[in-house]
DNA sequence: AATGAATGAGTGTTCATTCAT
DNA sequence: TATGAATGAACACTCATTCAT
């Protein structure tokens, strides 16, 4: 379907493009139509809103990863197994595609609280997953019983996304794929020792 | 000097209100003025500019709250009783003033890069004795040899503010203060059984 | 020849219909294209633009309306009598065209001064025979001698459009075609006692 | 109290002289503010809008020219002298400044519904005027008894302002003022001999 | 120190019209 | 004839900052 709509991917490739390159503020309509090749009306036959481009970009490089995870994990046996898988591929994701980093880290961040509602939303999904590989991990005594899963999924999640926050604002110039055991390592038995 | 200068707390102050209440794009400088009950032009015979209100904002509340974290913790004797301390702080401190938990969790973060990055200056206290009190914690033994500082540092912030920020995105329903001995041992002892 | 091209008559009663149901500057090309059940571009094959389609709309609503009035006071021997057709004519048009009426009276008017000058245009053949109707009656002594055709002539048009409008404002509550004899007395004998 | 701001008045009389030489829809914001002497954000300092800038035309210039009618028509006696003096005030109002009378006869129409229906508001005044002196000479006897007032009114104003528009139409060639006698007489008597 | 009137740069969106099919 | 996807020009309004008083 979307393949029939080339120009839809084609806008939204450029916006992540023009946003990466110029910021947040400094990434207007008629920039990103000239980027994606298109006349600045052309953007209104496949967006609603400017707002809605930025959403779309989002459901759409993010959306497909997350359902994508969700496939993915259920070979996998065991929560540690589980959650390494997901830390790895979202830390390749970003590290596969620099200028995608850039925009979902630092400048969508900018938009207002609306639009990072929005963002959110689409997140859930995300989170979602994480708390189903707790519970089960609850469940097959994997994990501490009595842990609880929402405080623990912030963890997660909070400590994947500081660490891809710190990678981006250090211009990627570490290998943020090899951090993946450590990060889970840490996430999975503390800082303690013993 | 600056209790000298007692309009330039009362414009900050201001500006708190001013941004919780109204978020941060529809502050203009001639609301936070009025809330201060001084004209828009007296704002810069005491800041740079509307930036500099922010970063100014930022450095008065998190930078005094960070000096008074350095003395608290040097009467602690373990990493863990540091990080306890720390961590409670942090929440309650945020959990007392309503307000500046939406200005620096939600509002502050729409900001444009630069300031952003000004902002991660001021932090960088917090991050270097978050850093402290993991050094000091792996040399006497208490925490993992080996240990990644810069991760677990990450970790730990990245959970704190992934915490703060979705107990103030779920308007600050429940008492985030009670949460502090949990996320303590999430964070020393992981999320793994034994 | 028109008959030979039924859209184009499919696409002016369109619209009228878009027009007085969302007014003049709420009535785009395409949603007239929609409502004449033809595509945008097809519009372009009868018309030569916008403007174009208004024109023709009221040289065809009011052309044959002047035409044929034209041709029924033929039958008439006095002025008066004349005048009274012309005057329930006139209102019953735009009675029995709520539609129509609402278009030429309130939305037609706001469009660019060059086109209101062509609809002006149109509107010479019914003055002209205003103007008939006056200069004969004054050669026959029925009508004042040393009357200005012309003043008399606007009087007459002024009064009918004006009370067409106000009835068009005021939601065409009322029955305007009743109120063609008064109108007419009026007009013949002003205002004065006696 | 309209002394004090000058430039109230200054860009009211700027948009009149815009709006004549350039026509409504040409008539920008930027270009009045250049007529005016102001920068563009001035304007919004002494109106809401652009289309608070035409209501405010119009109340200013008409609604005055309402007021002092008012006034004037109370030294007359008769409801003929009453009417003889709306005519030729009305009259002379428009034929003392021209850049007005294209304005009001002829740009401000080309406005929306709804800002003309602002403007009906404010034409309302001069309406009530002339079916006060109408009322007061049928009790009088002056007028005929039986006379609909409301018809009448409409009579009046259609007739004034198709005479002035066609005026205007005209490009303001000949001298109106000069037609206030035969239209007062065409009013009042009618166009019948006798 | 304090005021507040004035400034002027900057942009998302609509829609009449075209033209390849 | 008929289509409908693509075009691109055009503009009102906000608000951080200044400066004469």
């Amino acid at each position: 379907m979307k393949q029939k709509r080339p120009k839809y991917m084609q806008i939204i490739d450029a916006a992540v493009e023009v946003i990466a390159e110029n910021g947040y503020h400094q990434s207007q309509v008629s920039k990103i139509a000239k980027q994606a090749g298109v006349a600045d009306g052309t953007i209104y036959l496949y967006f609603k809103n400017k707002e809605d481009i930025l959403i779309s970009l989002f459901k759409e490089k993010m959306g497909q990863f997350i359902e994508r995870m969700e496939e993915d994990i259920k070979d996998k046996e065991t929560a540690k197994e589980k959650l390494a898988l997901v830390i790895s591929k979202h830390f390749s994701l970003l590290a596969d595609d620099h200028n995608l980093a850039i925009v979902t880290q630092l400048e969508l961040r900018q938009s207002n609280l609306e639009l990072r509602q929005k963002i959110n939303e689409i997140l859930k999904g995300y989170l979602t997953i994480l708390e189903g590989i707790l519970t089960e991990g609850i469940q097959s005594g994997e994990l501490k019983d009595g842990l609880d899963v929402r405080l623990a999924r912030q963890m997660i999640f909070g400590t994947i996304d500081e660490t891809v926050t710190t990678w981006v604002m250090n211009d990627q110039k570490y290998d943020i794929a090899a951090l993946s055991d450590s990060v889970l390592e840490l996430l999975v038995s503390g800082i303690h020792n013993k």
